[in-house]
DNA sequence: ATACTATATGAGTATATGAGTATATGAAGA
DNA sequence: TCTTCATATACTCATATACTCATATAGTAT
């Protein structure tokens, strides 16, 4: 549990988990989202998947992330708890209308059809 | 949100706190339970007071500490995850009787009538 | 008053963590 | 093949945090 609350405990990674709430979304997306750069990204990515909160896959040379279904369910409570929190925080409405025109942009050319 | 989870994201923390599920305490009797010196545990019930979680009163010379009621409600669901993962960790039954055994001795003397 | 006990806190040290840069890997396409 | 793009990771530095020791504070007891 602990190794789970260190991973939550962290601005951007709460940030990437807000994003993550609407859809799966591959790195260069969260990268323009969150104004972040690549490599920082894609280390909060890791440590998330590592201690099960975020699962990925790979398709052609892009790597999507989304949250985990067995995280949901084996610490419920506190996916709850955490899907409340976020989107009463401030950021939520501003990161959602980044994403949202993110995906319209089609960053990953034609990944979400 | 992530200072509450910065908090908790600690296994000296996550002890204490599995301590306090029980009772109030006060800061020698933490110290012998979980065999940490006093500065330590201080600075940790400083820490998790700080962002809500715990509070505390003095009484005689002693300073007891025990799990906010406001934290309780305000973060329910999180509540409900901790209660159930601490009580179901490995050291749940050894600092449960640990914490029995410290009681028994009344370490501070006569506090617990 | 002095002595004792419980707790808090300042200072110093060791370790952990976050972020940037540069580099490595691997896939797609010319 | 070589180039480009997406992603991951090693190295580095700066900052944050956990711990210890010593000291300060505050209440109790004599």
């Amino acid at each position: 549990m602990v190794d789970i609350l260190k991973a939550l405990a962290e601005e951007s990674r709460l940030r990437i988990l807000t994003l993550l709430l609407q859809d799966e979304m591959c790195v260069c997306e969260i990268e323009e989202c969150l104004n972040m750069t690549q490599s920082n990204v894609s280390r909060h990515l890791t440590a998330l998947k590592q201690c099960g909160i975020l699962d990925s896959y790979k398709k052609a040379q892009w790597a999507y992330y989304k949250i985990s279904d067995k995280f949901k369910e084996e610490h419920q409570n506190l996916w709850i708890y955490l899907v409340q929190k976020l989107k009463e925080s401030p950021n939520y409405q501003m990161d959602y209308e980044k994403c949202q025109n993110c995906k319209r942009q089609d960053l990953c050319n034609g990944k979400s059809l």
